[in-house]
DNA sequence: GCTTTATTTAAGTTGACACTTAATTAAGTG
DNA sequence: CACTTAATTAAGTGTCAACTTAAATAAAGC
């Protein structure tokens, strides 16, 4: 999920449209209005969001209402904030690693 | 630049590459031995994330050692979290205007 | 200065994917 | 039930980028 969440931010397109959702529900072709490309170009874009869990639809009549969803925009969040998180308490291992072994040898070229 | 960022982690075997060298410093050579493609097909990944501003290169004799580049880090996140604080408060006011239109009429379907 | 080691640049191939138009589904409406 | 509206699915096309192998650079070692 998260891959794919990641792969459907990709398209630049696709994340203009998520700021497009993110104040408000919006029919498909509303989101379409907004930019020169084909309708089911903006649908196409539309199912790989969904599928990545980053927008929700309700179905109105013959309309589809497209808005973020939360959740998954969260775990988005999450996942680079770990990456990050992450990397700090290794970044201080390692250099207390290191500063044990200069107490034994000098570091090498 | 965070276009270029966002690019960058597209790939997954961009982001290995990330996961590598974020507990420290990796030559090319030791970074390409965890995969099965070719070592100029990885240094055109740590070309790409480099010119992202994610790892940055130290020269050493013939060897080049890859490393994360914190600041490029925290740019990412920030973008991240930058939208999501912005949708929360977009959301808010959103639905402050609603309420606000509830006192006259009908939502409309 | 030739050879080795580490890596990159060049050039070409292939597959994925963002589009297109045309056809289809699905829900109202006269 | 034909017609309109909203959107999607289908089918095909062109571009881009992730790989490949081969050639080039660049520093060190003998």
């Amino acid at each position: 999920m998260i891959n794919q969440a990641i792969h459907a931010i990709t398209e630049p397109r696709r994340r203009d449209i998520l700021y497009l959702v993110r104040d408000g529900e919006l029919t498909s072709s509303a989101i379409a209005s907004h930019f020169d490309i084909s309708a089911p170009a903006i649908s196409q874009h539309l199912k790989v969001l969904e599928e990545a869990g980053l927008v929700v639809v309700r179905r109105a009549g013959t309309k589809r209402f497209y808005g973020l969803r939360r959740e998954g925009f969260a775990e988005l969040k999450q996942y680079i904030e770990s990456f990050w998180d992450d990397s700090l308490i290794r970044l201080k291992e390692a250099a207390e690693e290191e500063e044990r072994r200069n107490h034994e040898s000098k570091p090498q070229q």
